[in-house]
DNA sequence: ACATCTCTCTACCACATGGTAGAGAGATGT
DNA sequence: ACATCTCTCTACCATGTGGTAGAGAGATGT
């Protein structure tokens, strides 16, 4: 039998495959305590307010990401489609992993702004830094001339957008293999690729 | 059985406006009713439980995105890029005086299934002739080769994430303005038109 | 041995929610 | 005038929710 976590972890680990999965309103504290095998207080012990353990999944969940692309950018060579790749590879791996973490981050929009408010400061740096990258790589001429911070909320729109709506891909015929998967990814990547080569 | 009661029209307007604002878990029938100004009951009178009401909502969603996509490409040109142009900009005015229009789509994915099948059967004839539609455009070489039915759910993905997501927008300093709503349409489809265009 | 601290529990509550029952008020047909 | 049909209402209920109060069980420090 595998080390038992501590509770806090997997109290954590839980809360963020359901409410990637079904939302944070349709997820109830019963029911993450009965997933996770604990009294609801037990929860309530750890995080005092359901707002609490919702800020902690997020900034978790966005901690988890910025650490994978970071490492990614910092591995990948020096062409900037080359960087993109990398970085949409290391954003899939988790996500394949748990189908929730992207999910989750589409919840920010309708949480209580307090806590979209921190989650938001918490990627900001790693959103500026996308942004002055794009920049220069524009400038050098290896990126199409555009807005580079619309671009990059282009590419985040397609890149989750793709990733978390399993709906949107099953009305193509897709299903979720590991033969689809690839498949989707590799046509992401090349959609990227044109998206953004220079003219 | 359902004659032209204002009463009906209002309550699904305004269910139409929360529901794709907040999501469906998120609002309740009293708000609706509170909003429409009537009784809850009333609400149950024209629609005998909360999931009727989501499904008439979704049902009419969908209806008015098809009619004004047909229309849309009925009164587009040949070139299939134009045509492509042509859909995103018919999409995006109604998302624009409606923001809550795509917002909607998006909660189908956590909604029962028998509400998923039913909205999913109604789309499918559009799904299918848009991968036709880009299969032979894609034979032409008027647009770039790729698997036509992932390239449909890229560019779903792209145009309903990047309209749906104003968290994401506003980390890259976007604003809800006409001069950057514009701006915005304008880069989503040189960013489409790249992305589509053959090599 | 005692006090304290950490962690989990049972028992309970106030409240919002979706939904039921049924009455009243006009309109309409005969 | 009467019956019926359509529409909206007030009153109420069963359930599930987030959250409180506080006790018990170990461990740890003195």
């Amino acid at each position: 039998m595998t080390p038992k976590a501590p509770t806090r972890e997997r109290i954590l680990d839980a809360a963020t495959d359901l409410f990637g999965l079904r939302g944070v309103d349709a997820v109830s504290l019963d029911l993450i305590a009965a997933e996770v095998g604990v009294a609801k207080q037990t929860l309530l012990y750890w995080f005092p307010s359901k707002d609490d353990l919702v800020q902690a999944v997020l900034v978790q969940a966005a901690m988890q990401l910025s650490v994978a692309i970071e490492a990614a950018i910092r591995a990948s060579g020096d062409d900037p489609l080359d960087r993109i790749e990398a970085v949409v590879r290391a954003v899939f791996r988790p996500a394949v992993r748990r189908p929730a973490l992207l999910g989750l981050i589409r919840e920010v929009s309708r949480l209580s702004p307090s806590v979209g408010e921190r989650f938001h400061a918490g990627l900001q740096p790693l959103v500026e830094r996308a942004v002055v990258y794009l920049q220069k790589e524009m400038d050098r001429g290896r990126i199409r001339q555009a807005d580079p911070r619309l671009i990059a909320a282009l590419c985040y729109a397609t890149v989750t957008g793709v990733a978390t709506e399993p709906e949107a891909l099953r009305a193509v015929g897709w299903e979720p293999t590991t033969a689809d998967l690839r498949r989707l990814r590799s046509e992401l990547l090349a959609f990227l690729r044109a998206a953004l080569a220079p003219t």
